[in-house]
DNA sequence: TCAAAAGTGTTATAAATACACCCATGC
DNA sequence: GCATGGGTGTATTTATAACACTTTTGA
């Protein structure tokens, strides 16, 4: 097993000539379960450590379709990206030393060589709104999984300070941007939506008010009534009003200081 | 001098060696002059283009401290950089055959070679205010000079794309990061200030509620009155109190929908 | 004394905030 | 019937926006 996964590792590597040098990207992956905000991270076959996906850029290849490619390679989650939340490049950002498969030296010289070379880093964040269940991954993964972003302060590398990063962009652009679109299901309820909400800014809101005011703004189409169990009133179902949402969004720059 | 100047040249890119390949910084750099939001532009010795200030990180080099001193190397201003706005990567982004120094073959092949690879390049972004009346260049470059944000559209490579890209972030911060620091002098005036905001957010602001709001936000300190020589009424000078400015800043985030 | 630009005040409307109160369900 | 969480209303404060009026200067 051991044996088979360091073949596939030196076999999935050994391209490295065909992707650019000393460049790499990184995906933190949001979703929202209905109570807290998620990220995915991955355990590479030869080591312990968890980390976010990340990967190389072919030659021929845009880097922000090499951001989707790594995601689905790598988490089997195929989703548009959406943008980026910045680019490291501290003069010693090498990390070959801390991956027991280069350690180790069981992979050729020449990848060794090329893999410990210092790398720049382009930091790429995208929402998921459909979970399923497990995180399955790919040929050099063993393990996956969704964590809570406010425990992703153990992760190796850099890649808590990357998370820590795209969160902040993250909230930034909840204001201006239609996250929801990706982060919501088709129906939800107004009480998900605030979750939502104070998952992310990371405070907590007033129902009253939080209610009366997304309703005023009237990007949400009355469904139905919820039919889950609850051991309370049920909720109302609410869609998104794409168009009205999308408007909704672009006149909102105030002087604000 | 012609001559001189390609030697110039090839002295200065020969040690692409030491630079991690295939990847590239370009800096915009804003200045408000009381009229106007600016950018410095360049001309590179060997051709009629204009582009932005731009060049490649050292091994050993931070890719922040490679933006820093790539704009001192080509137009002398000794800033330090804000932040970045973005990183553009498309596959076939390579624009050695829109150089005539490069397309007319007067450097050494493997020097072309380098230079003839796709790049992906991070975009800097910064702000000056104080104000050289005129634009020192290196010694790659024939001139320098400053234009209007609005006047960018005719630069070469994809050069009006990343300033306008940057242009779009310096909008979004300005209500959130303290931009005012690093744009306004030590002292200014209220007209001043509000035209910085109306060419920050492209549009008009009514004069008394910008006053009464900049007024009560209790930011500026009254410093005396405008010696200028003005065809009207002298206007009041301030500065900026730093701390309490930094402290309105924090407290802005609202739910917009 | 007039134009030009700075500085001030008034009012109406809309938004943010802090609550209190009622409703539907499971146990 | 009562605990739990969903849904609604109201009153106060604060922010936004439109616009009229006054002041100070140079020509």
């Amino acid at each position: 097993m051991t044996k088979f996964t360091q073949e596939a590792m030196v076999a999935m590597l050994s391209d490295f000539k065909r992707f650019i040098p000393q460049l790499s990207i990184n995906c933190v992956i949001f979703r929202f379960n209905g109570q807290e905000l998620q990220v995915p991270i991955v355990q590479p076959i030869q080591d312990e450590i968890w980390v976010i996906p990340g990967g190389f850029v072919y030659q021929d290849e845009d880097i922000d379709d090499a951001a989707k490619r790594i995601l689905y390679e790598q988490t089997q989650i195929d989703l548009p990206i959406l943008g980026q939340f910045g680019t490291y490049g501290p003069a010693d950002r090498n990390f070959a030393s801390e991956l027991s498969a280069f350690k180790n030296s069981i992979l050729p010289s020449d990848i060794i060589d090329w893999i410990s070379q210092r790398f720049v880093t382009i930091g790429y964040y995208s929402i998921l709104n459909r979970q399923p269940v497990d995180l399955k991954t790919g040929p050099l993964f063993k393990n996956g999984r969704w964590v809570n972003v406010k425990e992703t302060d153990t992760l190796a590398l850099d890649h808590s300070l990357l998370v820590s990063e795209a969160r902040k962009v993250l909230g930034s652009e909840l204001l201006s941007k239609p996250l929801l679109l990706s982060f919501m299901p088709p129906t939800f309820t107004i009480p998900e939506l605030q979750k939502l909400y104070e998952a992310i800014l990371d405070r907590p809101i007033d129902r009253g008010n939080f209610r009366q005011r997304i309703l005023k703004s009237d990007i949400l189409t009355k469904v139905g009534v919820s039919k889950e169990k609850t051991k309370s009133r049920p909720p109302i179902l609410y869609s998104l009003d794409e168009q009205r949402y999308l408007n909704s969004l672009t006149q909102n720059i105030k002087l604000g200081f």
